[in-house]
DNA sequence: CTTTGTATGATAATCAAAAACATTATAACC
DNA sequence: GGTTATAATGTTTTTGATTATCATACAAAG
């Protein structure tokens, strides 16, 4: 935990940020509820039972800052809000997400499936990949079985 | 153009819908402009040409419907807009798409290159697969050249 | 200590999307 | 045809997430 911080310290200061209070507690947020897809305002009340003068816009640049340095990855489920999902470390590339249309349980999918596909796109295409996502929509196990 | 129309007409009288004059004028927007990826207010200043007393809510509605019947597959580009896209007659599936980040193009991939990495997902996470949707983020050919 | 730039918090502004609601078609029935 | 129920529309208002603004606090550098 300790280790990621600092390493997302190092990251913010490699670009001339700071790691103010503030994004530290929001940091320490996102990791504790890194299997979570949360929204600016989910974030926005862990984080304020922590610190609790923090200000609504403050969190918003956090994660936006987050966002440009690729420790944070910005989401958009469909629903109307963006969701903030930590990058893995070292991970190069966006992971994938399962998403279940009955519950709304969101899995997540570490491998990189895609690497013959981005080849492909590459060659065929003309067209250099830097990053993908991908969502799968479907039903979960869970709702799978409780069907039958 | 009128087969298509023609074939819309069917999907949504088989769901107990109309197509009214103004739901015909928005899918003849649609299909009038199918390469690009139009937001909700550039359909509806498009549809206020041809059919001026149409409201706003109106568009909203219908282009809410037609996504519920898969005819209309609703995106979102990270912007703050939902765009929307017409599926490709008897396409099971959402097709791709590549997004430039450097002038914001946005090329369409017809084929279906995920087929096993379905059968992956539905083997190893016992999820059943409904759709899928797939982004790359990358530069385009034209933005590669002219970086050189 | 003073200056300069950066970060913050409170608040207001923006803007897409949804909701409300009254009105107008459309269809079904007698 | 007239009548009623239902569906669809158009106008307007509201919501709700995100951004912008701006005065203040803080920190680094001289």
């Amino acid at each position: 935990m300790e280790n990621r911080i600092q390493r997302i310290k190092e990251a913010l200061q490699g670009a001339q940020y700071k790691l103010t209070p503030q994004r530290e507690v929001t940091v320490r947020v996102l990791l504790e509820n890194e299997r979570d897809h949360l929204s600016a305002e989910d974030v926005f009340l862990k984080v304020k039972d922590k610190y609790p003068e923090i200000g609504l816009a403050t969190v918003y640049r956090t994660l936006e800052l987050l966002s440009e340095l690729k420790i944070l990855d910005k989401i958009n489920f469909g629903d109307g809000v963006s969701r903030y999902d930590l990058r893995k470390e070292g991970a190069k590339h966006f992971h994938h997400h399962l998403v279940c249309m009955e519950c709304g349980a969101v899995e997540e999918i570490e491998e990189d499936l895609l690497e013959d596909v981005e080849k492909i796109v590459e060659n065929d295409h003309n067209f250099k990949v830097t990053d993908h996502r991908l969502t799968f929509h479907g039903i979960c196990g869970d709702c799978q079985s409780k069907k039958e």
